[in-house]
DNA sequence: GGTAGACCTGGACGC
DNA sequence: GCGTCCAGGTCTACC
């Protein structure tokens, strides 16, 4: 028998708005249908995986989130869901740190949320994942690919080492599923290529007690740790390099670093308008959110995203089968690509998936 | 401390 | 349809 229960949220958080605002919410599990806004994705509870679909009804900022889960969920499971999906949409970020965002970077204030004495938008929530180590795998699979490889990496990921539920979804692999994996089978069954035994040790150190070497997620998230040592300890891992550690630190509500990578210059070069050499660009972005503080890649992201949309239309519209074709690189760039390229672009994307499906 | 090259997959493009 | 080149961040060896 399916279950349904609702959850608050901020006065100005919009789902639409705030769940189709950081790459992610395009990769697997996560599904977003643009026709009835409804986030669809498998979460994995103590009592197995549940599809669970998400929505806001009214589409009205601060309405309670309405979730419909695929089977019975026990009290304690619903509180799980709950908590997966708090995490998910960073409902722990309220009202007061979204204004002290805006109070640093004012573009993003404009638009009214139903938020107390001088509301504004709401805008700032990125989402996430429901667990720290699927957003460390995450970023993982977007390190050194381009964004059709990170969508095929998660959805073969899902589909070989996820927990199905009842109507059929797959789940993100627990750590102790990948853990036990052979890195062959990763990266033969899932496409990740070298990263097979950085994967498996990462699950490995999510399964160990942080007593015993393995990762320390509690003092991760803990405020008091210092953003410096939090990047130090995150260096440490396998396959996480300045870029990643900078992105699982946003991840995990440390906002400070600047995850900069190939996307960042094209946004600095082509947005900014900066000249120069690699180093020089860099360097000008750094200066550029220095302003910002504790909330610079909040900037950062919202300026980069808010091209992304002036080019495809709101994140929200987007459909998923469609954004491994609209991200391949040739297409994203700033003078729109010859016909033949854009031909063969959807060619490769169209044969890739028959191979796919093919395999399975 | 800085730099070069390998790692792997799939998109871009020429033939 | 095939072959070649290239993009992408991390890691390691080397200077």
């Amino acid at each position: 028998m399916p279950s349904r229960f609702t959850i608050a949220v901020p006065s100005d958080y919009l789902l639409r708005r705030d769940y189709c605002s950081y790459g992610y919410f395009l990769l697997a599990p996560n599904h977003w249908e643009p026709e009835t806004l409804a986030l669809t994705r498998v979460l994995g509870l103590e009592g197995g995986a549940v599809t669970v679909r998400v929505t806001q009804p009214g589409d009205k900022a601060g309405s309670p989130l309405r979730v419909e889960g695929d089977r019975q969920l026990s009290a304690g499971e619903r509180g799980q869901a709950s908590a997966h999906l708090g995490r998910m949409l960073r409902l722990d970020e309220g009202y007061e740190q979204i204004r002290a965002f805006h109070a640093v970077d004012p573009r993003w204030r404009r638009g009214r949320g139903r938020g107390g004495g001088g509301a504004t938008s709401g805008r700032g929530r990125m989402m996430r994942s429901p667990t720290l180590f699927e957003d460390v795998i995450k970023t993982v699979t977007s390190c050194n690919v381009t964004w059709p490889s990170t969508v095929t990496m998660n959805r073969r990921l899902c589909e070989v080492f996820g927990a199905r539920s009842a109507s059929g979804g797959w789940a993100f692999p627990t750590a102790q599923r990948l853990s036990r994996a052979r890195p062959q089978t990763l990266r033969s069954q899932c496409s990740v290529g070298y990263r097979d035994g950085r994967i498996v040790e990462l699950a490995r150190l999510f399964t160990l007690a942080p007593a015993r070497g393995g990762i320390d997620e509690a003092w991760l998230a803990d405020p008091v740790t210092p953003d410096e040592a939090v990047r130090e300890s995150l260096l440490e891992l396998p396959g996480i390099g300045p870029y990643a550690a900078a992105n699982i630190m946003q991840l995990l509500g440390r906002y400070s670093r600047l995850p900069l990578d190939s996307e960042s210059l094209r946004h600095g070069r082509t947005v900014l308008g900066y000249t120069g050499n690699e180093r020089q660009v860099m360097k000008r972005l750094h200066e550029h959110y220095a302003p910002f503080g504790a909330h610079a890649f909040r900037s950062y992201w919202l300026e980069l995203w808010a091209h992304y949309e002036r080019k495809n239309g709101p994140a929200w519209t987007w459909r998923q089968e469609k954004t491994a074709k609209a991200f391949v690189a040739a297409l994203m760039k700033e003078k729109a690509p010859g016909k033949r390229a854009e031909k063969t672009a959807e060619r490769t994307v169209e044969r890739t998936a028959e191979k796919r499906a093919e395999k399975a």
